[in-house]
DNA sequence: ATTGCACATGTTGGATCCGAAATGGAAGGT
DNA sequence: ACCTTCCATTTCGGATCCAACATGTGCAAT
């Protein structure tokens, strides 16, 4: 079997996805030398990873002292869910118009696992008043396959790749406590959703860019009030560079 | 001096912009080696370099093969043209709610610019019936010019760089020839620039962003129906990766 | 003449090596 | 005691080295 990819881009998966999962704490300092040793291979393929990961705006490079994870700003946390919500207008708007049958099945069908997902998650939230996180992962997974599906209706792979970039920018911001806000946050975009998939069944185009566009600008409002609450701390940006041994 | 900046960076920085100015035409591939001499530095850098202009989606990586100048197609062309248009006209939107006396004078003075260019290249065109390249990215430098204005009186770094980066996306996709349809597009601009200056100067916050969101469409528009004429030649995108010697 | 295979050549991916910059701490001066 | 200077250590950026892979060519067999 020849060689189909190469370290650089395994690595540069496996980090990507370790900072947009939050598992790498924005602000923490990536050094070359424990990445190098942790993956197995020499600091050459890291080095490139960590370049590409540098023009998604995941990390910096300081030059001769290091990397860092990004920590997005509350300013960033906002353009970006103003990004998100404009393209994702854009996208239904397109989708509205060329919607097939059985593309609004299988939004049903991701619509219905939402739910399920959204219930269980307030149910257990009001249980012990403390998010799963895992479980909180996995309902964020399923929010974005209800829009991934519209993506695949709308086919338009360009503006997809944009939005998504823009999506990952925020998760790992913070620890998802069990605050009321959050479940005003479920509950809302369970409605949102609905609706959003009726306008698209209906057909009406501007009715779908319009309630898509407001769908994931109302998300950004709620969880930047969630951070407010759980404090004012944009993290670890202020640790020093050089970490203790 | 210490340095403030890395090679890598530096390679970067101008093989983005010979991509984007359409010097390297898409679909040629780039040797490591030849860049490695070109530049005075070693392979290393050079190969960050382009890392980082993978992850921008100006060049693709075929492992083990070599890296390619990224041909988009028509369809992708689009795509840019709609991203743009949608985060212009946010940013401009944006723009209007804050712009400031001094604002308004530095964007009089980029339409001023941007408007002595375009009766320069119109002048030209009209002369030979061809365009001059060179002259041809001056003025796409003064356009963006003007439009980079807005950017900083909004004050969106985060919509500014995704922006960008779709803005990148269509130079150099042809080569320039005198067409009318780009005497109408250069016609075009001018008004719209005039108008959006003018919304933004009244403050009319809707107006600025519905004229800079037609405005992008509508130069979308022309040059695709430019690109229609010229041929369909996607370029060299179909030519083989190895060149000969 | 055409097809298949082996070898030659050039290019990439990854490892290793080295000089330079930055940090931390110790030593010395005020 | 405090501040400054110097040196050791760590880490980075860049150069070089080597093996793997891909393509092209020539020769042989049918």
């Amino acid at each position: 079997m020849p060689t189909e990819s190469t370290k650089a881009d395994e690595v540069a998966l496996i980090l990507e996805d370790e900072i947009v999962s939050g598992a790498l704490e924005p602000g923490i300092v990536l050094r070359q030398e424990q990445l190098s040793e942790r993956f197995g291979v020499s600091r050459t393929p890291i080095r490139e990873a960590l370049r590409r990961l540098a023009a998604l705006g995941l990390v910096t490079f300081v030059p001769n002292r290091g990397v860092r994870v990004q920590a997005l700003s509350r300013e960033e946390l906002r353009e970006a869910f103003m990004v998100r919500a404009e393209l994702e207008g854009l996208a239904t708007e397109i989708a509205a118009s060329r919607i097939t049958p059985e593309d609004l099945a299988a939004l049903d069908e991701a619509e219905r696992k939402f739910s399920t997902l959204t219930a269980e998650l307030r149910r257990r939230a009001l249980d012990n008043g403390r998010q799963d996180p895992g479980l909180f992962g996995e309902w964020m997974r399923a929010n974005h396959a209800f829009h991934d599906v519209i993506y695949g209706v709308a086919q338009v792979p360009l503006i997809e790749r944009v939005a998504k970039s823009a999506r990952r920018t925020f998760m790992g911001q913070t620890i998802w406590t069990g605050r009321a806000e959050l479940d005003e946050l479920y509950a809302k975009n369970e409605l949102q959703h609905r609706a959003i998939r009726e306008a698209l069944a209906a057909g009406s185009v501007a009715g779908a860019r319009a309630l898509a566009r407001e769908h994931v600008l109302a998300s950004g409002r709620l969880i930047e009030a969630v951070l407010e609450q759980v404090g004012g701390a944009p993290d670890a940006s202020e640790r020093r560079l050089r970490e203790p041994a």
